[in-house]
DNA sequence: TCAGGGTGTCAACAGCGTTGACAACGCTGC
DNA sequence: GCAGCGTTGTCAACGCTGTTGACACCCTGA
C-alpha cells in the first residue's frame, strides 16, 4: 500500500531517487517487527515483501535464503539477550546472584521470541555480543577462586544449560493455550490418581506434585550448590591438610586435576 | 506403485478383501520408518501415502491433521526413550550412576529423532511410559534419604533439565555438517584470538576452551554434586548438632523445610 | 435387502521457498 | 558525456506443502 506502484519512467523529480531502498538492516527490522506483531509463523518472504512495500523476492538480493535470514535474526536477538543480561546484573553482588540474574535475563529474552529461540540457542554466533557474555561469566566465576580449567568447564555447562532451558521454556510457552493448560493440569489430574499399589513413590509424592510449576530455579540452585561444593572441596586442603576422617560423602569429583 | 490401482468391481475372490488397510498403528510405523530412513523433513502426507501404497489424504481418516500425527509419534518415541532408560539401568548401582545412565539414555533416543525431539520434550504425554519413568526416578532418589518434598523438587528439575538438554543436543546434532563443524571450530579460531586487553578472562581461559566438546556430563555432575551437598546438609544435623563454626560456605538452601 | 457410516480416491485450493529472465538504475573508466 | 557493468527490484513460474470437499466403495447392523 505504501509502495509507489508502477514508477516506470514516471519518476517524480522532487524525490532524490531512493536507489537502495533495501538493506540487511531494514529487512531485519521489518522481519523482527513482523514476528513481534504476528508471531513467527507470519515470517514469509511474501509477508516480508508486503511489510516493506517491495517485491517478495527482493530480499533474496540481501540474504541467500530463508535460513540465512533467520540466522542473522538470531544473531541480533542473541546479542540483545546477552546485552540485557549484562546490563541488568548489578556489579556488587556475588557470583551466585549474578549468574542467577543473567540466566533469567537470557531466558526471558528468548521466551519473547519462541520460534527463533531454538534456532539461536544452538548456534554459536561468534559475534561480539557473545564474546562479551562469555567474558562477563568468566569474570564472575573468577570470584570463586577455583582453578581456571574448572571455571571454563563450569562456564560451558552453565551457558549451554541456560540456552537449553531457554529454548525449552520458549517452546513450551509458545504452545497453544489449550495444550499448555492441559499439560500443566496433568500433574494434578493424572498422576495424583494413579494406583498407589503400582506407583508407590508417585503416590507418596502426590501432595507436592503441583507445587513446582517452574523447575528452572530449582535446576539453577542445584548447579550452584554443586559449584559451592566444589569451592568448599577446593578450599579444604588449603585450610587444613586432613581433619575429618569420613571421606565417603565428599562431593568432589576426581577428574579436575588431570 | 504397490497399489492395486483401479479395482472397481474387479475384486480377486481369493483375497479376503482387506477392508481396513490402514490404522493408526500402521501409519505411525510407516511415518517412523520414513523419518528413520530419510530424516524428518521427508515426513509429508504425500510421502507417507506413497510409503503405504495409499492415497496421501487417506491418513486424514485417522489423524485430524499433521500436528495430531506428530504428537502421536512423539508419544510413542517418549515411551521408547523411557523404556530404554529403565531397561539399560542396572539395578544394583547407586542413585548417581543410575540417574546419569537414565539421562544419557533419554538423550540418545531423542538425538536419534531430532525434529521430533523438540516437539516431544516439551509436552507431558500423560501416558503410561511417562508415569513409569517418574516412578523409577522417584524410587532412585529415595535412596538419598532426603525428605519427600525435596525429592519431588529435584525430580522435576532433573527431568526437565534432561529433556531440555536432549532437545538442545538433538537440534545441534541435526544441523548441517558444515554449520556444525564451523560452530565447533569457533572456540579455537574466534575466541582464542580475541585481544587479551579487552578480554582478559577469555585469554586466560583460552588453553582450555576446546577441551569440553560436550558439556552435558559437566552439567549433570554439577547437579549431582548439588544433590550430594544437600544430602550432607540434611544428614549433618542428625549426626551432631553444631560442630563446625564456619557456616559461611555451607551449600544448603533455606527453602526446603517450609 | 437396504440404509448408514467408515474408508480410500480424486481434484483442487491457497500458500510456501526458490529460480531465472528481464528492466531500471548508479557507478566507473575512457 | 557516455558505454559498459554490476547491483537491485520486478515478474512469472515451478514444484512442493497441508488441507478440504465431493465422490465411490465396502462392511456392518437392522
Amino acid at each position: 500500500m505504501a509502495s509507489r506502484t508502477p514508477l516506470r519512467g514516471a519518476r517524480n523529480a522532487s524525490e532524490p531517487a531512493p536507489r537502495t531502498e533495501l538493506s540487511r538492516r531494514r529487512i531485519l527490522d521489518a522481519a523482527q517487527a513482523l514476528i513481534e506483531r504476528e508471531g513467527d509463523r507470519a515470517l514469509t518472504f511474501r509477508r516480508l515483501g508486503a511489510e516493506l512495500g517491495v517485491d517478495p523476492t527482493a530480499a533474496y538480493r540481501h540474504f541467500r535464503n530463508k535460513d540465512d535470514l533467520l540466522l542473522a535474526l538470531g544473531d541480533r536477538l542473541l546479542g540483545e539477550a546477552i546485552d540485557a543480561a549484562v546490563a541488568e546484573t548489578p556489579g556488587n553482588s556475588g557470583w551466585r546472584e549474578r549468574m542467577r540474574l543473567a540466566a533469567h535475563s537470557i531466558r526471558n529474552t528468548l521466551v519473547r521470541h519462541p520460534n527463533l529461540a531454538q534456532l539461536i540457542s544452538v548456534r554459536i554466533t561468534q559475534g561480539e555480543h557473545e564474546a562479551l557474555g562469555i567474558e562477563a561469566t568468566l569474570a564472575t566465576l573468577a570470584q570463586t577462586g577455583l582453578p581456571t580449567r574448572e571455571i571454563v568447564a563450569i562456564q560451558r555447562a552453565f551457558a549451554d544449560t541456560v540456552l537449553a532451558w531457554s529454548s525449552f521454556s520458549a517452546t513450551f510457552d509458545a504452545l497453544p493455550a489449550e495444550a499448555k493448560a492441559r499439560d500443566t493440569a496433568a500433574w494434578v489430574t493424572t498422576y495424583r490418581t494413579l494406583p498407589a499399589a503400582d506407583f508407590p513413590h508417585i503416590h507418596a509424592a502426590s501432595p507436592y506434585l503441583d507445587e513446582f510449576d517452574d523447575a528452572f530455579d530449582i535446576a539453577l540452585d542445584l548447579m550452584f550448590d554443586g559449584i559451592e561444593a566444589r569451592i568448599a572441596a577446593h578450599e579444604a586442603p588449603k585450610a587444613r591438610e586432613a581433619s575429618d576422617s569420613s571421606n565417603a560423602s565428599t562431593p568432589a569429583r576426581s577428574q579436575e586435576t588431570e
